[in-house]
DNA sequence: AGCTGGCACTTGCCCACGCCGAGTGCCAAT
DNA sequence: ATTGGCACTCGGCGTGGGCAAGTGCCAGCT
């Protein structure tokens, strides 16, 4: 019995490969042909129907081959896909595209560029996640008479900054003097929990310079916001066209999932792979109707946030998994 | 001869709407039927032979209508095309997308996507050009005991910023005093003329400031240079793979191209445009291979930059050119 | 001259038909 | 449990004829 299983898990996994491979059905002759399974046709048949009535496989039509169900690509992930490491050059791409880096945007806008590059698939990476988003220091910068730059930088190293309009006539020393006490008051903090401390700053101000700062508090407040907000980026949409004909219906409302990026946000907040793990998503599994023939291979990086490739249900689960993986172990070690 | 011209254009630009909009090769009867062109069959056919003489239509073999060549578009894009006030609604999007913009990179990712969703091609953006690239200011912020945040801001709005390591222990005086240095030594100046006045800064420094000075001079230098490198921000790549059907090679190379971004670069620069004209390039007018089905309707914005939309040669002009120079017009109007 | 209606000719597209081959399920034998 | 054999199924593909849309040309009209 136990034989029979493990043999019927090797089927499985042969059967997705030369699917991946051929994008055709695939029959038990052909399996033969190109793997060594050591028993007959009519074994492998018999193990095929079984493996349908477990609906792991499915007939396009009778007198076809069997083509792997989502139920199937999931046992072969789940059973009989290994990890497999990188070549040399995709390991030293990884490397150089870690070392000569700037900030952490730009780290992450090359790292989902060169995850798109490898896998051939849509890549998408989050943004450093809201919980770790203290505020380390805030600045503000003169740019012009009556317009204020107004930086905020936070623990995870993200920069992000704005300019506002700003009522024209303060001296500079206003604006040194401001930027000392809004770190005073917001340093540490987490960026979701500004509105109160800088209510309070306002009410402390002599009464003149109450407009002044209540514009800068408020600009402040909305940079804030959209910090906490997530972004994802995104990278090798048009992968997708390349591989249009692994999609059996129609690409379009793919591709507005793309374009919306919404329901990618839910995508990412329904993961929980831990740094280094890798979480697999098979067609059905995903919620949106129109992610039904796709799946996604996500992991976890740095604290708690994600990245992920997307593309066809039918993909090269081993290669994904192996370079989504990799990549998402060397930016957790490269952002401590 | 006057009239019989005006005629034949006219037909020439029945031709392309139809022929855009059914995709399929246009013949006199049909023509007829869709237009008022006053004259009899007998005559549009007439008229026809003499513009396929003239190569401004091609017959994909004998006894099928007749479709545009490059030449043919070219011909309608400047003697037929006019430029179609926009949709309420349009109008409506682009005022709220530059109304609640933070700083100009923002801005323009906006404008990229907008852009892209309102034409449904590939949308891009030049990055403010190399040659007003001025700067306005320097700024130094020290985030950590090694680590210091140096952000550069452009006379175009542009915002840099760069987080580099440096030897611990200097006091966040030094980096004030540093910072009024930089700035009255480079500022107003272009960011590629910038080695001299700091080789000159860093040897005027006292003896034990040098290494210190030296190394914020460095990462000074290297952020300025990649400031000057012209990016590009591209949008809606995707719609590719919508409009695959209207390219009839594959869209492959295509795809590459998008990716490399090289050649995008090279369109740019080859672009001329002043700020709110409009210019048009068609297939074999494009220099890349890759670009010969594929069509560019571009437009100058701000100050000598460009923006454009990228499609197959069988697009919508009219569309595509009122939407491409509105989106110009607004956004120069709102960098002032 | 230029425009028009008529007419004979061309030719790609569509569809119906039939063959072929890959694949299946089942069964008797080992 | 496995295997070789066998009859059956059915989608893909190549073939061929009819159809519709389109063309070029010509004679006649304004």
């Amino acid at each position: 019995m136990r034989d029979t299983d493990a043999r019927k898990l090797q089927i499985l996994g042969a059967i997705v490969e030369d699917y991946v491979s051929t994008r055709e059905p695939v029959g038990s002759k052909s399996l033969l042909d190109r793997h060594e399974l050591g028993v007959s046709a009519a074994t492998v048949r018999n193990d095929m129907s079984s493996l349908e009535e477990e609906g792991l496989i499915h007939q396009p039509h009778t007198s076809a081959g069997r083509i792997p169900t989502d139920k199937g690509y999931r046992a072969f992930v789940d059973h009989v896909a290994t990890v497999k490491p990188l070549s040399a050059p995709e390991r030293r791409a990884i490397q150089t595209l870690l070392e000569d880096s700037g900030d952490v945007e730009e780290l992450l806008g090359r790292t989902v560029r060169l995850m798109a590059q490898l896998t051939q698939q849509v890549a998408m990476v989050q943004y450093p996640a809201r919980r770790q988003a203290r505020i380390r220091h805030v600045e503000l910068v003169k740019v012009a008479e009556s317009l204020l730059l107004v930086v905020l930088i936070t623990e995870s190293g993200r920069v992000d900054q704005r300019t506002v309009p700003v009522f024209a006539g303060q001296p500079a020393e206003f604006y040194v003097d401001l930027r000392d006490q809004l770190n005073r008051v917001v340093s540490g903090r987490e960026v979701t929990d500004l509105q109160l401390p800088l209510t309070d700053l306002c009410e402390a101000v002599p009464h003149q310079d109450r407009p002044g700062t209540t514009e800068v508090a408020e600009a402040f407040v909305a940079l804030a916001a959209t910090r906490a907000e997530d972004r994802i980026m995104l990278a090798g949409t048009s992968n997708i066209a390349r591989s249009a004909l692994d999609f059996t219906q129609d690409v379009e409302p793919l591709l507005d999932v793309l374009e919306e990026q919404l329901v990618l946000m839910r995508l990412f907040t329904e993961m929980h792979a831990l740094p280094g793990a890798v979480e697999v998503r098979i067609g059905s599994e995903l919620q949106d109707q129109a992610l039904h023939q796709a799946a996604v291979v996500g992991a976890g990086y740095g604290g708690g946030s994600h990245l992920a490739i997307l593309g066809p249900s039918r993909m090269d689960y081993v290669a994904g998994i192996s370079t989504v993986q990799a990549i998402a172990r060397y930016v957790s070690r490269y952002l401590e």
